[in-house]
DNA sequence: CTGCATCCATCGGGATACTG
DNA sequence: CAGTATCCCGATGGATGCAG
């Protein structure tokens, strides 16, 4: 958090295409902020909502990246001053915007994910963790 | 690395969606795949020069990250037996249309560049480190 | 030239308990 | 209900030295 330290001035070639890559990247990096975003893109949604339709997330998490995002201008954090509290997150229409930017990677994950997972598999085969000293 | 614990049966709703979206974000979501890819995108390039074109990067992690996007298949590593090691890296395909689908992204923090950074400002303005009891 | 090994600092994130 | 505060661990990544 706080962390605006990457130099976009990278300078030597395509440093700037990737730092701009990054900017976006880094708003969605979380392990969570894609399942919130996605949970909040329907309407406003409730804290305990959130916890129950993001599944796995704990409470801490899930309040660490809604102040992120609602830092960013993603979401918007309305507080309704009753007994019980009542709180009401609405993702804003530059982060539904963003949510449609990345469909394209989404496809993109769609389309490969057997290609990456034979890779994968190829590539452990062909690079067991050889220790030469060592072999039963 | 080696890490695939995510699972996508994350099941209540929109969690497939989010997962398939984390999916390829995983692979790009190092601080320097990035960067390596679009270097290697415009054709063969040797370690030192991307040590050099990455710029900031170490060679522990220009490593590590090669030997990544090598194992998920988006980088192919060709050794050429010569005197003084040569080895060139070169995007495959695959990685190509992964950064062409980056540019929907791209595109979406150009946009809200300034939106993003005038979020932050005022987050930041509205919510000073409040502490009570420490001042100074 | 290319790359692995080691040491170390930092950070994200999980578990849990407490509060307005 | 909606957080905040602590503790704690593993992963990430920087620096450096050694090796094929």
């Amino acid at each position: 958090m706080t962390s605006q330290d990457d130099r976009c001035g990278s300078g030597p070639a395509d440093g700037a295409r990737a730092c701009t890559v990054r900017e976006a990247l880094d708003r969605v990096g979380g392990k969570w902020s894609i399942g919130i975003l996605i949970a909040a893109s329907t309407g406003p949604v409730r804290f305990t909502e959130l916890e129950r339709r993001v599944e796995g997330i704990s409470r801490r998490m899930l309040t660490l990246t809604l102040r992120n995002l609602e830092r960013d201008g993603l979401l918007v954090r309305h507080v309704h001053a009753t007994v019980p509290p009542k709180v009401e997150y609405t993702a804003t229409p530059m982060a539904r915007e963003l949510y449609e930017s990345l469909v394209a990677l989404t496809r993109w994950a769609e389309r490969h994910r057997d290609a990456i997972s034979g890779a994968r598999a190829a590539y452990d085969r062909e690079h067991p963790v050889a220790k030469p000293t060592q072999s039963v």
